[in-house]
RNA sequence: GCGCGGAUGGCGGAACUGGCAGACGCGACGGACUUAAAAUCCGUUGGGCAUAGCCCGUGCGGGUUCGAUUCCCGCUCCGCGCACCA
């Protein structure tokens, strides 16, 4: 039988029965061998089937998974669906198709597909989290947070999506557009659910420290919860008790903040209505804000604009200076306090505003040092503290002139600045922090850019929240024995835009009993986020039929955490960020063992189309994996999208190239099938020994490190050798074919047949290399003369030192360029000889 | 603007800790087999020249070093993320 024959005769997809039939992907609860959590990032099973994006991760793991199985690991490597979503939902309005239906339909499409390219999940394990089985457990993490005070209600302006009729996350919003419409995000009051992962903001931030993640991942986790370190100063209003409280990182600046400004949002206008001039024209500010979109506010190349709260002051608690106060949407209410001191000699921001509105700018920081050219072109250097204000005038020209030149916190002296004057900004801070908490008028403060996350949604695909309202009793948790409380079927998807979900509209779903007094209540009527189902199933895949609890802690503690975590990069910030707070949260309940719920994490790289270009259906350049699958096999889709490039990296598809590694295969396939059954040639061939060993050698630590395109390269020089070989002892194929399993288990599972095996190539063991027989007996030595390679020397690779000069200092070609005494001469053990003149 | 990556032949990419740049594959060219084609196999393939040899060459300009794709300084371009966060 040809390979061509095998793959059109069905076999990859023989295997793939017998192995599901046999259980050899079976993960055991503890086993008695090392264990191994292998896990990928569960898909959303869409409409539009698998892409060549998803199997990329998938091999990857697969080929790890299969690997660390022939190293003697308890490998568990499970899948399954996230299946709530809105595409689902979207669907059902226009076709009146219930979600459950669609779901299940594009499960069995996405199953269907990955178990074609053979794949070693656990299937016993499966999960998916429209499951009432699944999200019962969902609703009890989510009473667990409701107890412990982490869930509440408020009402408060969220990101609002017009077109998906629905609020949405901090997270979820992109350049002030929905993450997945595309549509301006508009600014709405609602009543929402809101969970506190501000609480975990700290924590968050520092466990990033110990995790085997990509750098990128961590650095975006960490400038999205934004940690930084200031003060809090009070203002007073003056001739009021009223004071404004302001946050800021630079409190060394102090002296230099000539105005304040207000985010339009701010409570104190209202409160200083009576007292304000010019009301009309502050309350028209006010409203005008609120109706632009954050897109519009928050865009940069407009023009700043405030209105002056006329009749109003405030004073500088360090001088007792009088201060204007302003209005202005440069000032945003959600972070710190809403409300700046300005210092616009020192931030760019005030300084553009303080120009516009022609406010007095205050110099209190200037450089050490200023270099400028006289009228005969030369360098005149001005230092301080000689030169103090002289710089200072030098600065406030440059500025006028051209811009605004801001003083980096390590460099610059304080001026103007009373007890700080000659102080470096550093020191400074904590100087006028102390002076702030001795007068009571401030104190250190530390701020978050991470908000608490908006956990409600006004659509029906998901999660119902299991709470009610008691007119009586206030808002009642479910009693945990009656979940999961089960998503009602309804005649109309459609979302209501009033912000209640259409689950509103199902009168004998909605008036229930209160748990506690028995009076009658409502259900609440929001469903969770498509995040919610995610932000624990890697606990779920441990004990997935458990009805008693989300999981069996004694499993938990032999399974956890994730070994290796694989997926998307574009999870940074949503996923990856909610997972952590909810396995931290779990952990803190004493749910499950561990604090971090995945040790390594590693991002696979985008799969872009033949033209380079990100894969869509508009651009017509998507790739089906099942039409590779039906023209190469599953083997050579794995392999080729294995040795396309790092998985991490962004590569462009190339259906040409497909046919190198399809080649490969087929060479090794003949050179089994030629020599396999018949009696082989003991005697070794030691060049061959040797790169059989240095092979075995590096796939395995290949596969390891994830460097897949170079595991593959190195078994092509092997199979190339062995066909030009010809002749040499049977194991050759064997560990061959082993090495290959991980990569392309049919056809080695196929030959391993082929050559009398009567158990599965699965069953067997990574094969071990002689650390003797890695090391070529002879080398090619460069020797070098004055950088420049002049000859190389065949020679025994443990020449020793004085031998290997003598033999390059005779040779004919370095002695042409070596004619007088070298003056040095360098040897390295083994890769050359560099020889000065 | 800030943060994180990256730039190597016609193409995808290799190169450990500073030690032969271009592994492996694609494509191209030449040859074998064939009536022919496909498939397969063999050979050549960074550029240049005065071609047994020499010179140039890892985005650009400098530096350190016997030796730099690798380290340092200064740029350019590209990708990704965040962005009025005080």
């Amino acid at each position: 039988m040809t390979y061509k024959e095998f793959l059109q005769k069905g076999g990859e997809q023989k295997w793939q029965d017998k192995w599901l039939e046999e259980g050899i992907d079976r993960a055991e609860d503890f086993g008695e061998k090392p264990k191994k959590y292998v896990l990928d990032m569960f898909p959303y099973p869409s409409g539009a089937g698998l892409h060549v994006g998803h199997p990329e991760g998938y091999t990857a793991t697969d080929i790890y998974s299969r690997y660390f199985r022939l190293k003697g690991f308890n490998v568990l490597h499970p899948m399954g669906w996230d299946a709530f979503g809105l595409p689902a939902e979207n669907y059902a309005i226009k076709t009146g198709t219930q979600p459950s239906i669609t779901t299940a339909e594009n499960v069995a499409t996405f199953k269907r597909q990955i178990q074609s390219l053979g794949f070693s999940y656990d299937w016993d394990r499966e999960i998916n989290t429209t499951d009432p089985k699944y999200y019962k457990w969902t609703q009890w993490i989510f009473l667990q947070l409701f107890k412990k005070g982490l869930a509440y209600e408020a009402t408060v302006p969220i990101n609002w999506c017009p077109s998906c009729k629905t609020g949405l996350s901090n997270e979820e919003v992109k350049d002030g557009k929905c993450d997945r419409c595309s549509a301006a995000v508009e600014k709405k009051d609602l009543r929402q659910w809101m969970l506190k992962i501000t609480a975990y903001a700290d924590r968050l931030l520092s466990g990033l420290d110990g995790l085997d993640w990509p750098e990128s991942i961590k650095s975006q986790q960490r400038n999205w919860i934004g940690r930084s370190e200031g003060a809090e100063v009070d203002f007073k209003i003056a001739g009021s008790k009223e004071t404004i409280k302001v946050y800021t990182t630079r409190p060394d600046t102090l002296f230099g903040a000539t105005y304040m400004v207000l985010s339009p949002e701010h409570k104190l206008i209202q409160e200083l209505k009576d007292r304000i001039e010019n009301w009309k024209e502050v309350n028209n500010y006010v409203v005008q804000s609120k109706n632009k979109s954050d897109l519009e506010r928050t865009d940069l190349n407009k023009e700043k604009t405030g209105v002056e709260l006329k009749g109003v002051k405030a004073i500088n608690p360090v001088n007792g200076k009088e201060i204007p106060i302003w209005l202005s949407d440069y000032v945003l209410s959600g972070y710190g306090t809403g409300a700046i001191m300005a210092v616009p000699a020192h931030d760019t921001r005030d300084w553009e505003f303080a120009k516009k509105k022609q406010i007095p700018i205050e110099y209190v920081i200037i450089p050490n040092q200023f270099y400028y050219p006289d009228v005969n072109g030369n360098s005149i250097i001005l230092s301080c503290p000689d030169d103090c204000d002289k710089i200072l005038e030098k600065v406030k020209e440059v500025n006028e002139g051209s811009g605004f030149c801001f003083t980096e916190i390590d460099s610059g002296i304080m001026v103007n600045s009373d007890f700080l004057d000659g102080l470096v900004p550093e020191e400074a801070i904590k100087k006028m922090t102390a002076w702030l908490e001795e007068k009571g008028v401030g104190k250190k403060a530390i701020n978050y850019k991470l908000r608490d996350w908006v956990f409600s949604r006004q659509r029906y695909w998901g999660e119902p929240i299991p709470l009610v309202h008691c007119d009586k009793c206030g808002i009642v948790p479910l009693d945990e024995k009656n979940l999961p409380l089960t998503l009602p079927k309804v005649e109309k998807y459609e979302p209501t835009g009033t912000g209640e979900s259409p689950l509103a509209l199902i009168e004998d779903w909605v008036n229930t009993t209160c748990p506690k007094c028995g009076g009658p209540a409502k259900r609440e009527t929001n469903t969770m986020p498509q995040w919610a189902g995610s932000s624990w199933y890697w606990l779920r895949y441990i004990d997935p039929n458990n009805d008693k609890e989300f999981a069996d802690p004694k499993k938990l503690k032999y399974w956890l955490p994730v070994d290796l975590y694989l997926g998307g990069a574009e999870h940074a910030v949503l996923h990856l960020l909610y997972a952590r707070f909810w396995n931290m949260f779990l952990f803190d309940i004493k749910a499950v063992p561990f604090e971090e719920p995945f040790t390594k994490l590693v991002n696979q790289g985008l799969i872009l189309g033949e033209d380079g270009e990100k894969m869509s259906k508009s651009r017509g350049n998507v790739v089906n994996p099942d039409d590779i699958v039906k023209e190469f096999g599953a083997d050579t889709f794995r392999m080729y999208e294995m040795f396309m490039g790092p998985l991490e990296d962004m590569k462009p598809w190339s259906t040409k190239n497909i046919l190198g590694i399809h080649r490969f295969l087929g060479k090794v396939w003949e050179i089994v099938m030629k020599h396999g059954t018949h009696s082989i040639e003991q005697n070794a061939n030691a060049e061959l020994e040797i790169l059989l060993n240095k092979t075995i050698k590096k796939v395995g630590e290949d596969i390891e490190s994830m460097s897949f395109n170079t595991a593959i390269s190195q078994m092509m020089m092997l199979a190339n050798a062995m066909q030009e070989a010809k002749v040499f002892p049977a194991d050759y194929f064997e560990k061959l074919l082993i090495i290959l399993s991980p990569f392309a288990p049919h056809m080695t599972e196929q030959l391993w047949r082929k050559l009398g095996h009567m158990e599965s190539i699965c069953k067997e063991q990574w094969p071990t290399y002689d650390p003797e027989k890695i090391i070529d007996a002879e080398i090619e030595l460069p020797v070098q003369v004055n950088g420049k390679v002049r000859a190389r020397l065949k020679l025994p690779a443990d020449v020793e030192e004085a031998v290997a000069t003598r033999a390059a200092l005779d040779d004919s070609q370095v002695q042409k360029y070596v004619m007088t005494e070298p003056k040095k001469i360098f040897y390295v053990k083994g890769k050359m000889i560099s020889i000065v003149v």
